[in-house]
DNA sequence: TCTTGTATACTTGCATGTCAGTTGTCTATG
DNA sequence: CATAGACAACTGACATGCAAGTATACAAGA
């Protein structure tokens, strides 16, 4: 047998799995709620197989929490999982970033970023944070693709389910101008991706990783006031309370 | 609904998970070797469901490549996976020592970590390359878990068949004696262990984060040598290529 | 001998059925 | 009114059946 070509056939399961990811990701779904793979099924018009496929999915990295004979839930966010995401990905993409240093970026290359950045800035004026959130995603994973580190995806796809809960939060927390503090910082956010650009160009690698790790790491600095915000959505210990 | 305690209950796709997990790490099946959800289903003694389940998840951290419709195979070795894998493991595992180091270590903590390593010399004198990988396996993550580090395992396990399956060849080949160096580095890895115990009783970080730093990175010292030795099992580049 | 078309035996994805276990409710009893 | 017990309605784990698609074997023709 051969098993030449891989092709990456776009199945229901995988539709579903990032269909409910992204609900959850968008607290379309929340923290606790209860989720069922009949009636799942049943609104989403397919049998329970491939439902079931996703759902083990998102219980592998953490999404949701599935208790046998019992029922399945969208997990709580916890902070110790935010912060080692937080760390998981500052580490990875330094690491990524001095690469792209020592190897250089193509023309072609650095346009997909700069047309990424316009996009994120259309996105933030016209205040659609669920957009927003994914170019910025988006940017992310360009940047490990060029230097081949799709493990690297991988890795963090796996545990970064809570990292990506709180960015949305504070995105959307953000546009609707709650804090206006948080909105400059987004403001200079999308300033330090531009500088950090600049600095990748000129192949700067201590410039680029202080950006980097910079702009990673806001996404812990005002966590507490979001947990102020909508204590319902995190849990205080690591493991799996709730009430 | 209240969905209190979690259970781990042992279900069979679990059981089969873990099954052909080690039996792919184990190289007791070969890279590029066909599977079969049917056939493995009726050798187990199950139906396909659990096998699915599995297999789904085997899939997903790379160590089968699934192509629907066409059939199943078991991953050839990335080099470049095994690199980013041991990167992933140097940043993770001293990471997490260096909160050891501040938070402290209890007594046992520390006798646990010390049974491990006295389990580990017995495994290598008896020759027992399977149980002495696990070993080692468990002693990095006994320190994730003493640090509360759960997620960086998540994060590695997401990752690190290819790097384990190099580990087992290097292992196996040293109980072969084929490599007299290779047994002593071995050897030494066993001391650099012990060292890293006792520095790590000092909470002298550097020591231990050096120490930490090269035990890993013994992976890739000779994993040319070993894909001299093993060329079918390998991959040239980092996609999906198989012939 | 080499090419080509077809039939068949596979493959996985999805639908459906069955079963053991848990939960919440409803009733009977103190 | 409070409490204990039984029952019914859920849950997810697993078994099985069907369908769409692929690869191989083999025969027919050039």
């Amino acid at each position: 047998m051969k098993l030449l070509v891989k092709q990456q056939s776009n199945t229901a399961s995988e539709a579903i799995y990032d269909l409910l990811r992204k609900r959850i990701i968008q607290f379309q779904l929340l923290p606790g709620e209860i989720l069922s793979e009949n009636s799942l099924a049943s609104s989403l018009g397919v049998s329970r197989s491939p439902v079931r496929d996703a759902l083990s999915r998102l219980a592998e990295e953490g999404c949701i929490q599935v208790y046998p004979q019992r029922g399945t839930e969208v997990s709580h966010i916890s902070m110790e999982h935010v912060r080692q995401a937080v760390f998981l990905c500052t580490v990875l993409e330094q690491d990524a970033l001095e690469q792209l240093c020592t190897e250089g970026v193509s023309e072609d290359e650095f346009r997909q970023l700069e047309e990424n950045l316009q996009l994120q800035r259309r996105c933030f004026d016209e205040q659609l944070p669920d957009q927003l959130l994914e170019a910025d995603m988006r940017l992310h994973s360009l940047l490990f693709s060029f230097c081949g580190r799709d493990i690297a995806l991988t890795a963090i796809g796996a545990v970064n389910c809570d990292m990506l809960r709180v960015r949305f939060l504070q995105i959307s927390t953000y546009s609707y101008k709650v804090q206006m503090a948080a909105v400059a910082s987004w403001e200079s956010s999308l300033t330090e991706y531009r500088m950090m650009l600049s600095a990748l160009r000129k192949c700067d690698v201590n410039a680029v990783s202080l950006l980097s790790s910079n702009h990673i790491s806001q996404v812990i600095w005002n966590i507490d006031n979001l947990r102020r915000i909508y204590p319902d959505y995190f849990v205080s210990s690591t493991g799996s309370a709730n009430n």
